[in-house]
DNA sequence: CAAACTTTTAAACGTTTGTTTAAATCACCC
DNA sequence: GGGTGATTTAAACAAACGTTTAAAAGTTTG
């Protein structure tokens, strides 16, 4: 067994690394053994001596990133405070994790339409979303729902209201700054004042008109 | 020349018939020209006679898919109707564009972030979105937002919230499904529901809490 | 019907793909 | 300090890739 010093990484490390930075970029069928290697600054076979096969690395690298684009929004649920106030948190948090990983949700999206083979789950690790069904937020929405609190609806859509107008913009930015010759920069210009209105829009039309944030 | 028969297809139609339906299921990067020669049914030496490669093939492909993706949102900015009816009508013709075609949006956006430089527009042809600027929508909402007859926002910003709520569903469905463990049918019920949510939530944002639709 | 042209085919081209090999280098232990 | 196992390398493998070839089959036109 060999030791990587603390300022570097571990050639497993390293690898592990490269393929989320390339996987994340190119895709499983775009991306190819060399440009693994490549980017790792290692040869080929350095990646089928550390981890099998190309796909193998691919499955790691997943399902590290289908927790990252989880693993907020799966805490926040089962946290104890007012349901209003754990919406707004959702918002954010979703917020922060898109800002800080522009290309995560296209990733997850495309991968898991593209290879649902590939992803079979491991029994014992936390499974994101299945948690949703009996999370306190969903206990809370409907009670909320029940007391007249908030409009009638399911936690599942509070949920994919969140989301969609969270990510969406950053999903489809490519598509947005090409198609209106917008530079990155003007896109998450808009993107900060949309922050804004996606609160309002979401807290007013569940609890109400009232002043919000 | 040659004409095929009004009931069969030409040749060339299907090739294009069929790299549609594979493009869309594969992508670029997940498609082979043999994939494509049997999926028109023909072999690998067709598609680069009446085309010349795999990647002209795939332009022309796109280009046909970027146009059915923002040819009914193109329209219908343009049309003289309240901005009320049109925002309805919007939100109506998105769901029934991803209910028609539901890997269209995941498609364009993977392929648009993946390959941007396959993209050279076409000066002459529509483009789709840079007409919103100069849109007679675009107007509507600046005059509205001035007459203070809804809330301040912009003209992209209400097209974002439309598209990122009818569309999500559908780009995150295999993400939805796999991890909530639902059918594809209990998800499309769900979506349904959710139609009416997102009607009033924008409209119930924009113009305040009325009766709606 | 025969020449001229278009369409279709099967086979092959050179390259790149994912993976493996076998030898070289490294790190550690008695 | 030499032997042992882990790590790294360059080279090679067969298979699949996008594309091209050259000849066969079909169509058009005089």
């Amino acid at each position: 067994m060999k030791e990587a010093p603390s300022s570097t990484l571990s050639t497993e490390e390293r690898i592990r690394e490269a393929a989320r930075r390339v996987f994340l970029e190119k895709g499983y069928d775009g991306t190819t053994s060399r440009d693994l290697a490549e980017a790792s600054g290692l040869n080929v076979a350095m990646t089928n001596y550390y981890f099998r096969s190309k796909e193998k690395l691919f499955q790691l690298t997943f399902q590290d990133l289908h927790r990252l684009q989880f693993a907020k929004l799966n805490s926040l649920i089962h946290l104890d405070i007012p349901l209003r106030e754990k919406i707004l948190r959702l918002i954010e948090a979703e917020h922060e994790l898109v800002v800080e990983n522009p290309d995560l949700p296209l990733f997850i999206m495309h991968e898991m339409r593209r290879h649902p083979d590939l992803f079979t789950e491991t029994p014992t690790a936390s499974s994101p979303y299945p948690a949703l069904p009996d999370s306190l937020f969903a206990r809370q929405v409907k009670e909320a729902v029940d007391s007249g609190q908030i409009k009638p609806i399911q936690p599942l859509q509070i949920i994919m209201v969140i989301v969609s107008n969270v990510h969406y913009p950053f999903v489809g930015r490519a598509s947005i700054t090409h198609s209106l010759r917008m530079t990155n920069e003007e896109l998450m210009e808009v993107i900060n004042q949309h922050q804004q209105v996606i609160k309002d829009m979401i807290l007013g039309y569940l609890f109400g008109p009232e002043v919000q944030t």
